[in-house]
DNA sequence: CGTAACTTTGACCTAAGTCAAGGCGCGTGG
DNA sequence: CCACGCGCCTTGACTTAGGTCAAAGTTACG
């Protein structure tokens, strides 16, 4: 059985904005259901034209674009509080592919009420550019990472991102935080070989800043790690809207 | 003297996306100024929060971000018709640098007027969340490239890109478009040095490819130089909106 | 137990980076 | 009016970070 918008298991967690009450309401009728899917599921397929979009409630995916070459680039990894299918349903058709990597469970939404959403609430209809404005930084980021930094630095990079991240979802234990992928999936994340991510990966853990085994994640000094990274000057994690 | 909204010279391009005269007469009421800077500088600066939001008009000019280790970013090329300031309006502050490379002519808006745009006048909303989501679609794009594509393939996509772009706006001349930049942006676009770009683009040129000379960039058969990138399954710029 | 999906390691290779030196056009000031 | 300095493009010689190939561990599962 769904659960209530009102209830919501990620509303209240620090990283998320509270929402006003009437705001709820219009969340409450927004919402069409709840959909579990296994791990390995794909979600929304590139070029689709998927009549839902979807908010991550519980359980990690990722999103990856191919090329027509073969090579796979992963745009970025779905945390719960990710929205899914903004693009597909603005633009026309999904430019990437969602696939579950664990059992997820995602809140549904029917795409065609997107447009009463924009016009009946601003709010909302704020909060969802606020998203897309976000992911559009985020992705500034990750070409500046692939594009500048080094291999180390961009294994730390992303391991730093993904720490903080769920620190701010209140899913991290010390320093240890859920990331259920695998080598080739950060590897093709980076533009790096799956080889090469191996070797820096065995490097980091040699020198103590960070291990990942049975898809657990743990980095004992984010600040160190993020030393390593070169990325001093980045903005830890901001609050943000759930849709 | 400022160009009232209804003749603005990029509207009407097969580019954008009409608008109804309701939403022109809004626009207008947002359009505070016209603002225009000579070549090198710089428009909005990272980390500053400028009151203004602006929509290039006339020339062009680069997004880029400099890491900590010195390394620079070049996000986008700006061309007009680009929105810029969106992340710094609904962010705190701006991510990115942006920068003229000629003399640019901008439409100015208030952005304190952001919030009221979006509660009056849903369809401009729309239209920005819709901007958003195409700036986060094209920077996938560039992270696929930059991640996946080898040297030459990336300058491909990129003129590829900007020949199209180009087209789109109505200012191309038989496959001569203005690309007024100097290789290094280019390199610093695709993470690439500024020799192997050098490198690349002599080859592109014996090839009869691409020539790019003076600010002109001249591309004879853009499908040859797309098939170089590897970019067949790609949609050729579609309609946008235009605020 | 066998096999399939991941990770790890070692040996070798190459695309792209770095360094360095010239070239060319333009603006400034002597 | 010339020269010299500066910003940008070009080229060649050499180096290297990271890629590719190949094989052996490790689990998990049927």
């Amino acid at each position: 059985m769904a659960t209530d918008c009102a209830n919501c298991p990620l509303r209240g967690r620090p990283l998320f904005a509270a929402l006003a009450d009437k705001d709820l309401a219009f969340m409450r009728r927004f919402k069409v259901g709840e959909l579990t899917v296994e791990a390995g599921t794909p979600i929304m397929m590139e070029g689709s034209n998927s009549p839902q979009l979807f908010t991550a409630l519980r359980g990690m995916g990722i999103r990856a674009k191919t090329l027509s070459n073969g090579r796979r680039q992963v745009v970025n990894f779905v945390y719960p509080g990710d929205f899914l299918g903004l693009q597909s349903a603005v633009m026309d058709g999904m430019r990437h592919t969602v696939e579950a990597v664990t059992r997820m469970t995602l809140c549904v939404f029917d795409r065609k009420e997107l447009w009463s959403l924009v016009r009946g609430n601003p709010e909302l209809a704020y909060d969802l550019t606020w998203i897309a404005a976000t992911e559009e930084h985020f992705l500034g980021e990750a070409l500046a990472t692939v594009g500048q930094r080094t291999a180390v630095e961009r294994i730390a990079w992303a391991l730093v991102r993904v720490t903080r991240r769920c620190e701010a979802l209140g899913i991290a234990d010390a320093g240890r935080v859920p990331f259920p992928f695998r080598q080739q999936d950060l590897a093709d994340a980076l533009g790096l070989s799956l080889v090469h991510t191996n070797k820096t990966l065995a490097r980091l853990r040699e020198r103590q800043l960070a291990s990942w085994h049975d898809g657990i994640l743990s980095v004992p000094e984010t600040e160190k790690l993020a030393r390593v990274a070169g990325m001093e000057g980045e903005d830890p994690a901001e609050r943000r809207p759930l849709i």
